[in-house]
Order: C-alpha cells, then sequence, then structure tokens
DNA sequence: ACTGTGACACTGG
DNA sequence: ACCAGTGCCACAG
C-alpha cells in the first residue's frame, strides 16, 4: 500500500471513540489538503478501521441505503448525538493535534 | 500524457 | 433545506 493511504488510515485510527471527523478534516490532518475524495475511496476499500467515525462536512452521513444505517447506528451506540440527519459536531468533532508543540503554553 | 471516477467541499440560487 | 455547478486530489486504465 502506498505510504499516502497508509498515513490517510493512521489517521483514521486517531479519532477516538465518540467522536467523529469529516473527510476533508482527514485528509488535512493527513497532510493532503483537499484530498477528501480520496479519504473517500481509501474508506471504501479498508478493514478494521473505525470507518464509521468518518463523516461529510457539516456531520453528514455519506453513504447510501444499509451503509448509512449501520453508520448511524454504530455511532448512536458510541453516544455521538444526531441533530436531525447530521452529527452534533459542536460536541462530537475531534480535533487533531496540531503537531505537537507549543499548546500547554497556550492554555491560558 | 489523457480521461474518468469517487462514502468530498463550497458556493450560489 | 434542496439542488446544480465547479473545484479538488490521487489513482486506475
Amino acid at each position: 500500500m502506498m505510504a499516502i493511504e497508509t498515513r490517510i488510515l493512521g489517521t483514521i485510527r486517531r479519532i477516538p471513540r465518540g467522536k467523529v471527523a469529516t473527510y476533508g478534516a482527514v485528509a488535512r490532518a493527513a497532510g493532503f489538503p483537499g484530498a477528501a475524495r480520496r479519504v473517500a475511496w481509501t474508506l471504501h476499500r479498508s478493514f478494521g478501521l473505525p470507518w464509521h467515525r468518518v463523516l461529510g462536512a457539516g456531520g453528514e452521513i455519506k453513504l447510501r441505503g444499509d451503509s448509512a444505517v449501520e453508520q448511524r447506528l454504530r455511532l448512536e451506540a458510541e453516544g455521538v448525538a444526531f441533530r436531525g440527519r447530521r452529527v452534533d459536531m459542536r460536541r462530537h468533532e475531534f480535533k487533531f493535534p496540531r503537531k505537537s508543540a507549543a499548546l500547554k503554553s497556550k492554555i491560558r
């Protein structure tokens, strides 16, 4: 598998239980801003990942049919709340840590 | 090198 | 809120 996919997969694996991230955010965190579609493609053909924690912009589920239902159920099972058809991002969006470093002094 | 393709993102009506 | 159009990136053939 290629480097890009490896990084994307690793990034997705960092999303903790009960949290979610968007395709675009994953792409940026992996170092490929704008490659949201690549994230989707990678997810489509990968196993053993918390795939259900990756959503479209605005916390919207982008799958169709049964898969969409399964994703919603999996998320709700980990305590993720929905607001209509989308996830309440204010409460559950996972912020990928910015390259470590100076954040301790930043906290007030 | 060129074209088509995605579980996308954004903007504008 | 719901499209349609346009921009995106990397990959497969």
